[in-house]
RNA sequence: GUGGACGUAGUUCAGCUGGUAGAGCACCUGUUUGUGGCACAGGUUGUCGCGGGUUCGAGCCCCGUCGUCCACCCCA
């Protein structure tokens, strides 16, 4: 028997349907926002997210399903959704226009990691990317939007949000936090001394408790924004407040990812074990340019499927459709005639072999079916079908007509 | 990549100190040759993850392997 490869997995039945309800659910509100659907390729060139998720983060370095196709060409599974919708926006230079552009995309990415609970190798993400909109209102929509999905989902959250600065005021808090953690360093975890030359911001989300309690101390980005970026995250906190929308600010939330700027934020959610994020987003106006094309504002945010199915409250099922079933073979073709045209407006489940009541009143349930009609010997005589309303009880015996 | 737990029927699991494999649920049939969900009665299903070893004998012990789950790392 061959089973799917590790961290992969089949969705059917219930699962499936959940699945379909988050993805449909989260493109009726993103639509609301005006957003259009974009598809991008699986597969991308490589230097693609080497150059946008960056080199020094854990998904490029060794995380990648990453090959040499039959051509030579140094490709890979995308492993993040935001830098193939950003070359899909610069490919079709859409840059060049001063249209503000707004795309929602869901579909499969690939990481290869240990699977647990909320992270499996090939996952899902529902995501929206707005392009040419430097506004922090944008920010905002954009939280908001999230948090509507989230709640025609009936999922509960915490938001939580941070400023990351942008070219003119990150480099500079860069240097002080390096000259912080250094002089701490002989304290801090062995992963936070590495971190200190890769990438320092991520210091700050270690979940070593002892580095914990000494970056209590540490100088925080929020402290030292620059003009520009204390007033948007400002105004964005303000504009949260007056929408009603609870979250918190966590000098701690870096983005994995390093194309980010300004306002990050992740939605967490505490109910799902330890994978907690069930959506993370901010805003990235550099990307645009990392990737060869004419400077860009955007914003933008992905959701985990995976990580949301068990907190979705699905919607009652109620019967729907039509069963039928013969009794006698001989009715057996008239049933599927009757079916087959039915099934132009219809949904209609048909039993094939000829079966007692009983069995067939236990398949209309099966099928969750509202009506059942079946054809026994006196509806085959006399060219009736019998029709039961499931819901109603009421029962009828109807001419069949050619 | 690191650490821990676990792989027995379709499913959830039981199986004592090694002695020829069991329960609930599900499924099928019947009670009821035309009134469903309930009840009752009966029935089907296993290379005990795979490979090797110890033993007269292994689901149980040992080794390996694959897989699942959980945690770390990282992230949606």
């Amino acid at each position: 028997m061959i089973n799917p490869l590790r961290g992969m997995k089949d969705l059917m039945f219930e699962d499936s349907q959940r699945f379909v309800h988050i993805i449909t659910t989260a493109i009726t509100v993103a639509k609301r926002y005006g957003y259009s659907y974009i598809e991008t390729p699986i597969l991308e060139e490589t230097a693609l997210f080497r150059r946008s998720v960056g080199d020094s983060s854990d998904i490029v370095s060794k995380e990648m399903y990453q090959f040499e196709d039959k051509g030579g060409n140094d490709v890979c599974m995308r492993p993040e959704g935001t830098a193939g919708v950003v070359r899909a926006f610069v490919s079709g230079k859409l840059d060049r226009q001063p249209a503000k552009q707004k795309f929602y995309y869901y579909g499969p990415m690939f990481r290869y990691e240990r699977p647990q609970k909320g992270r499996l190798r090939e996952f899902h993400q529902f995501g929206c990317e707005s392009f040419g909109e430097a506004s922090v209102y944008e920010d905002f929509t954009i939280i908001t939007m999230v948090g509507q999905i989230f709640k025609a989902l009936g999922i509960g959250f915490e938001l939580k949000i941070n400023s990351l600065g942008c070219p003119e005021c990150m480099p500079p808090y860069k240097q002080n936090l390096v000259s912080f953690l250094t002089d701490i360093s002989e304290d801090l975890c062995a992963d936070c001394n590495r971190r200190i030359e890769t990438n320092p911001i991520r210091v700050l989300d270690c979940k070593n408790e002892q580095c914990q309690s000494l970056l209590a101390q540490s100088p925080k980005l929020i402290d030292e924004l620059c003009e520009a970026c204390d007033t948007d995250f400002k105004k964005l906190t303000s504009l949260l407040d007056d929408a009603g929308i609870a979250y918190e600010v966590d000098t701690n939330l870096v983005r994995g990812l390093d194309y980010y700027n300004k306002t990050a934020f992740e939605f967490v959610s505490n109910e799902i074990g330890s994978q907690s994020a069930i959506a993370g987003g901010g805003r990235y106006d550099k990307l645009v340019e990392y990737l060869d094309g004419k400077p860009t504002p955007a914003v933008g945010f992905a959701i985990g499927a995976e990580r949301i199915m068990e907190l979705v409250q699905m919607p009652g099922r109620e019967r729907e459709g039509y069963y039928m079933g013969a009794m006698v073979p001989e009715a057996v073709e008239k049933i599927i005639m009757l079916a087959n045209r039915k099934r132009t407006s219809d949904k209609v489940t048909v039993e094939y072999s000829s079966k007692g009541f009983k069995s067939h009143m236990k398949g209309v349930d099966k099928a969750h079916a509202r009506y059942a009609v079946l054809i026994g010997e006196d509806e085959l005589a006399n060219n009736t079908v019998w029709i039961k309303d499931m819901e109603s009880k009421e029962e009828k015996t109807v001419a069949y007509t050619v």
